[in-house]
RNA sequence: GCCCAGAUAGCUCAGUUGGUAGAGCAACGGACUGAAAAUCCGUGUGUCGCUGGUUCGAUUCCAGCUCUGGGCA
């Protein structure tokens, strides 16, 4: 049961590879991606069709409410349990995504983190919003100084994290992170491939693709979401598109801004992830165009 | 045909009392350990429409031309 990794920006057609490689071994297929994990997104996340996912087993997608925050340890433990569980039967894995630190996750990056109490979560990120990231800056200065150094002073997010991590456990995230983590698949055998297409043809692509949500039923999609009046602090409420089209339902924006904006701030998310898998995934991947 | 305005970065535009130019957006490079479609850091990429003139020096002033708007016919 060697598993099959599939990383690859959005919209480079990693989907399709890994239906290949399912029916050439008899495999399933696994999502590693973060967005796609949400329910109400399955046109705007570019969920794989329904017939692919009757045609060949799919695993963890839009199996998250979009009320729920989920998170890498959320798809790390689930991923951990179905590995375990009966359903595979020893069939292949073909793990798909486009979020490199879920592969750094699977390949044993990720150290084993303390539980943070949803009081002590909300609190700093309250804080957070009251007095501002560089204030919190300071306080994890005076906790945490070795991480208050690598920590850019505008970085809120990660000043949040070691915070959190700090007060619920009283160690420095920095000791957390020294601890190895265990991989879910063996990387030695594994097959790793990586997606790296040209830019000019993603830059059609994503357009093309995005154009294609908004006559599929992505307005719809977004209308429902909006209708559960969530925290625009949630992941889900942060997929590309979400705010756009929601500008379009407020009469903020035209169709075609719409697709321009989205289409932009689509790149410039693919362009992270390929610096992502240019810098971050081992050498012993192999990079296809 | 005449009059007016404009022509500067990929786009929208600012600016230089004459010393080869800068904002926003876009683009590009990078960081990345439980919100990662997140959160951050860095970089100006330019025949200043064309051709002449004046000048030590012109993107800037002058003339002609081209193109684009708008107006008058």
């Amino acid at each position: 049961m060697n598993a099959v990794l599939i990383a690859g920006p959005t919209a480079s057609g990693k989907s399709s590879l890994a239906m290949e490689m399912a029916d050439a071994t008899g495999g399933v297929v696994i999502n590693a991606d973060s967005m796609q994990v949400y329910d109400a997104l399955r046109v705007l996340t570019a969920r794989p069709s329904v017939q692919d996912m009757q045609a060949i087993d799919h695993f963890l997608y839009g199996h998250v409410p979009a009320a729920r925050a989920y998170s890498v340890g959320n798809w790390f433990r689930d991923t951990e349990t179905l590995l375990c569980g009966p359903e595979l039967r020893g069939r292949t894995p073909i793990f798909v995504g486009g979020t490199g630190l879920y592969f750094r996750a699977l390949t044993g990056g990720l150290s084993q983190m303390p539980p943070i109490p949803a009081a002590i979560r909300q609190h700093w990120r309250r804080a957070l919003e009251e007095e501002g990231v560089e204030a919190l800056h300071a306080q994890l200065r005076n906790k945490d100084p070795d991480m208050a150094d690598r920590l850019k002073i505008r970085d809120s997010q990660r000043i949040v994290r070691a915070l959190e991590v700090f007060d619920a456990s009283g160690r420095s995230i920095s000791a957390f992170q020294n601890e190895a983590g265990n991989a879910l698949v063996d990387v030695a055998k594994a097959r790793k491939v990586v997606l790296m297409p040209n830019r000019m043809r993603l830059r059609e692509r994503i357009k093309e693709r995005f154009e294609m949500m908004m006559e599929t039923g992505a307005v719809e999609e977004v209308g429902h979401l909006l209708a559960q009046n969530l925290s625009p602090k949630l992941p889900a409420m942060k997929a590309i598109g979400v705010r756009e089209i929601a500008a379009y339902l407020a009469g903020e924006m035209t169709v075609e801004q719409v697709i321009e904006r989205a289409a932009i701030a689509t790149r410039q998310y693919a362009k992270r992830q390929m610096t992502w898998f240019r810098n971050q995934l081992g050498d012993d991947w192999e990079f296809r165009s």
